[in-house]
DNA sequence: ATGGTTGTTTAACAA
């Protein structure tokens, strides 16, 4: 393991031998953002790549200049303007279902099956807009009516087989999670009642959250910091976003664990960086 | 101090 979250990747530019790197990204925006892939892909060599926000129907997905860049398998749901989620791989995969929750076919969720049996899900939970009340705010509603149906759905789902699940799930959980446990406890992210429901959800599946099996409360970890900061390294308003969830039989099988936190200096940058786990499955 | 920025799509919305 790694003794520090933000630690440039150095060394040779691969995961451990024999280990799967997954990497997490909220890119916003895959077609501008494709020249940091391939950063991404210098940088660290992710084998899985999972997007969210791709902003961008199927038909202009950038398949090809992502295929040149070694993901040969993709699985990729967009729609014009906002939401889109795709997973990129060198190992084949193949997709499973279900991706559709609270009745809409918004493209938040995608998941596919590696040959071992070992489920990827990639999701985007609504980010819930600004006013924490669900009566006051339908997009608040919709957050917690698409984090209540996954928790609902995981219990209910046998625990067969080893399951890893990562995305922007747009909820801070814990209060070294958030640069400010006090001022965001209002704050649409880190609420008790989003921090409840995602508890539900991961506790209903046993899900073992990786960013802190690999670096405990009370250390600080953050995977976005806001557009609106004039200097995001000096201020370091950051939340933790971004999530890599394993089933418990796989998750001591982590090798590795990165955030990459450098992607936030790269040219045009995402607000969300992206989040890696290398697990020798 | 109730601001501030960015992306998509073109003035409004979502984050």
């Amino acid at each position: 393991m790694t003794a520090a979250p933000y630690a440039p990747i150095e060394g040779p530019p691969k995961a451990p031998r024999g280990a799967l790197r997954i990497a997490t990204w909220n890119i916003n925006s895959v077609r501008l953002r494709l020249p940091l892939v391939e950063k991404l892909v210098a940088a660290a060599r992710p084998d899985i790549l999972c997007l969210q926000e791709t902003k961008c129907p199927d038909e202009h997905f950038p398949a090809e200049a992502l295929k040149a860049l070694g993901f040969q398998h993709q699985i990729f749901h967009g729609m014009k303007g906002y939401n889109g989620v795709a997973i990129l791989s060198r190992v084949p995969l193949h997709e499973t279902g279900p991706r559709h929750w609270c009745g809409l076919e918004d493209c938040r969720h995608v998941q596919a099956t590696l040959v071992n049996g070992t489920e990827i899900h990639d999701i985007y939970i609504p980010a819930g807009g600004d006013i924490p009340d669900p009566d006051a705010n339908a997009k608040f509603k919709h957050k917690l009516d698409f984090v209540r149906s996954q928790a609902a759905h995981w219990k209910k789902t046998k625990r067969d087989r080893p399951r890893v699940l990562v995305g922007d799930l747009n909820i801070a959980p814990f209060e070294t999670d958030v640069w400010s446990h006090k001022q965001l406890l209002d704050v649409v992210s880190h609420t008790p009642v989003e921090v409840e429901a995602l508890t539900a959800m991961r506790a209903n599946h046993a899900w073992v959250d990786l960013s802190r099996q690999a670096f405990p409360e009370p250390q600080r970890l953050y995977t976005w910091w806001s557009y609106r900061n004039s200097d995001w390294r000096k201020s370091d308003r950051g939340r933790r976003l971004d999530h890599i969830w394993t089933t418990p039989d796989i998750a001591p099988k982590l090798k590795g664990f990165h955030i990459l936190r450098e992607a936030r200096d790269w040219p045009q940058p995402s607000d969300h960086v992206p989040v890696i786990a290398d697990l020798a499955l």
